[in-house]
DNA sequence: ACGATTTCGACAACCACGTTGACGATCGTA
DNA sequence: TACGATCGTCAACGTGGTTGTCGAAATCGT
């Protein structure tokens, strides 16, 4: 495997945590596809789950997903586009443009949180319950240890 | 954190695999700025390593990547650009043309991997050599299981 | 040995997702 | 009431992908 040079053993952890987020994203769309979301696209489904049950606003969610307000927008664009949310006025004040969920977004969001939770059952499965929530621990704490938040990323900065 | 809604698990682990991989490159290259190449982008340093030291051809580049030939020269026409790599005619073939590392390339790609080690043993450090030893046996279990490849990926497919 | 087929690299058009900068409308407050 | 901050949107652009097309060069089959 070329891409993969045992002489440089630090190019195999970022691979295979790229590898393995990539399988689990490629095995949701895979199966989410299968159950009427064909165009709901990997980032969707953090981004329906960032605008939570109560709805939010672009700029709110933009800061939330750590990205500027105006890619915030483009996404909800998209996603009231294929009828995953929709927006409304705010009656409280007149800037604002409220951003709710569809009914079909709250299928696609609960679709997603149960496909993750069959895939890391497989995962369980395979590795066995603890090794799985070792991985979890573990990543959480060197996430912690470099002071990094959580929240879904700005991907590669430009 | 409003993203990690903990009455929904599996969301967890995609995004600390994600998070992991993200902190690794943001790490990498935040170090490699100061080490003399600033303008060295996420996929460079595996595009470099994909290249090899015995050099390749955009076609072939592209399915190592797994991505298309075209965008496979068009990142190759960056990283000429950039001075990290190099074109030449292949004197067997007058259809292909040589990719090949630089002495910059070959430098970027040498302190990609010190600095990918660097960071793997921060990792040991925080979590102990075991874990992420287990870390990264666990995730090439998972990724052979789920019949994938380890090239670097086409990231998000459209 | 020569024509048909395949392969390689490049060009063009397009899409997804991100960035800054600017700007009008609206809100809160001095 | 007038000013400044905030919200959403528009425009221009960058980057990393895609597909389709095409000419030039190699390979293959008769």
């Amino acid at each position: 495997m070329a891409t993969t040079d045992p002489a440089r053993p630090g190019f195999v952890l970022p691979l295979l945590l790229l590898a393995g987020f990539r399988t689990l994203i490629d095995d949701l769309h895979a199966e989410l596809a299968q159950q009427g979301h064909p165009e709901l696209r990997p980032l969707h489904g953090f981004v329906l789950q960032a605008v939570g049950p109560h709805g939010t606003t672009a700029t709110e969610l933009g800061q939330r997903l750590g990205v500027s307000k105006q890619a915030a927008g483009k996404t909800v664009d998209r996603l009231v586009t294929l009828g995953y949310l929709e927006r409304a006025d705010d009656p409280r004040d007149a800037r604002r443009k409220l951003v709710r969920m569809t009914a079909r977004g709250h299928d696609g969001l609960a679709r997603s949180a149960s496909v993750f939770d069959t895939l890391r059952d497989r995962w369980s499965a395979t590795l066995g319950p603890k090794r799985v929530a070792a991985i979890e621990d573990d990543l959480r704490t060197v996430a912690a240890a470099d002071l990094f938040r959580l929240d879904v990323p700005g991907w590669f900065g430009t």
